[in-house]
DNA sequence: ATTAGCATCGTGGCTAAGCCACCGTGCTAC
DNA sequence: GTAGCACGGTGGCTTAGCCACGATGCTAAT
């Protein structure tokens, strides 16, 4: 980038990845624009600028007369539900349970081709292996299989892995979340996949592939999932002048 | 509403208005901010202020010493891509072509059950039904089938429907596409639906259900979509501080 | 006639200083 | 104990003004 960006710009991802860096955590009250525009020798008006294009994204808050809050935002929002089927599946007024099929350390040389050049891991990288089955009222919706950097989580426990991985990631390992990539596509179910998902061999499944990412874009996690196909439907929202939404699974009745 | 808007942001929704409204269309120059603090009676200070949040999500541009410009957008640009099936196949390398299966007038009452309902139609409100074959490279990918509200684009004809449905509301009826929604689902395809894709009978397919929106949030066609699983998928992407990209589908080599 | 260079003007970028409405807090007076 | 008030800090918004940038069109040199 020759072109230097403008100082509101450079302020805002200043003070963007103040908060992806968790110096300020969610619910927190966020920086002044008078105390921005001491630190960081702008203008209150550019600190206002700056912060407004925050608060358009959502990231923050204002409260008039009080202050400005760093908010859940969509971010941590969307993908705490991208990760977490425990919730979605208790907030559809179903009974989540997780069974945990494998988990196991490897190498990244031994993990399956493209997962290795995906995850941007030399041969040698530890990778943990998890397989995980979910149920949503004993029934078995999700396969997932999931590859992780264990550099990045060495302490990740059996104990973890039966609850929430978004936590073990983000509370045990500090580690901040900050984007995801899906690919949604069709299959026809293989013998074994059918077999652990209690459905027919042939019957229609969706398959998502996702990428998970840290701070600075580095890759965290690859995951192969099978959604049951009468059990489960994305949804997704397009235009309007806002934000759209993203891409969302949800537990069908 | 009890609680009033910001000036920034009630000037915010207008401005997104004119755009909306095709006052300004794509490329035009935009109001000048000291055109807009005269017309709306705020200071320049709040002026840029609006303007920036519309450039922070990719509504306008700004260019130093020239003005501010509507860009594509996000909004069109995606919603183009999500009805125009020719640009995302020409775009892929591939030559497209579209079948029309069947285009014919019906009455609301007439159309299958959740239709009416979904597009907010009265019973004897005249919809159009549009099936159709979309090829790439002489291979059929997609099966479409979709009702539309006939009131706000009555002169539709089958050489629209050969070509881009979203020029002919675009440019022929001045209609402003400002939305819609997607469901994606997996499904196995019924012999007659799998004859038209040229697969077999219980083979896998994603089956879209989208809503399409005019102005004011008001629905314009409901469309039921296969896809063939191994000639499609859909990709998502989640987080960062910046907006999100919308679910796009991509044509597989 | 063509073109290189320059002056001008309108644009957004940014600052400075200041008033206001709003909100929480803590004190005061009942 | 509590109702009420005064105060200080916050974002909301204005006014006034300078600057750098980019387009345009003129002018002067070729």
């Amino acid at each position: 980038m020759l072109i230097k960006d403008p100082i509101y710009q450079q302020l805002r991802q200043a003070l963007g990845e103040l908060i992806l860096k968790r110096d300020f955590k969610v619910g927190d009250k966020f920086l002044t624009e008078r105390e921005i525009s001491e630190r960081f020798g702008v203008s209150r008006t550019t600190a206002n600028k700056a912060l407004s294009s925050l608060v358009a994204d959502g990231t923050l808050e204002f409260r008039k007369g009080v202050g400005t809050f760093v908010r859940p935002g969509v971010l941590d929002y969307d993908l705490r539900s991208l990760v977490s089927f425990s919730d979605k599946a208790r907030s559809a007024g179903r009974v989540p349970k997780t069974e945990l099929l494998a988990f196991r350390r490897l190498r990244a040389s031994e993990a399956p081709d493209p997962v290795a050049a995906q995850l941007g891991a030399g041969p040698k990288e530890r990778l943990f292996f998890v397989e995980r089955l979910r149920f949503a009222d004993d029934v078995p919706v999700i396969l997932e299989r999931r590859y992780i950097l264990a550099d990045l989580c060495p302490r990740l426990t059996k104990r973890d892995l039966e609850g929430s991985l978004y936590a073990a990631w983000t509370e045990k390992h500090k580690l901040a979340i900050t984007g995801a990539s899906q690919t949604i596509r069709a299959v026809k179910l293989s013998g074994s996949d059918a077999a652990a998902l209690q459905t027919k061999p042939g019957d229609a499944a969706l398959a998502v592939l996702a990428l998970g990412y840290v701070a600075d874009g580095k890759p965290l996690w690859r995951e192969e999932t099978l959604y049951r196909a009468e059990a489960y439907e994305f949804r997704c929202e397009l235009g309007g002048l806002h934000p759209s939404q993203p891409t969302m699974g949800h537990l069908l009745p």
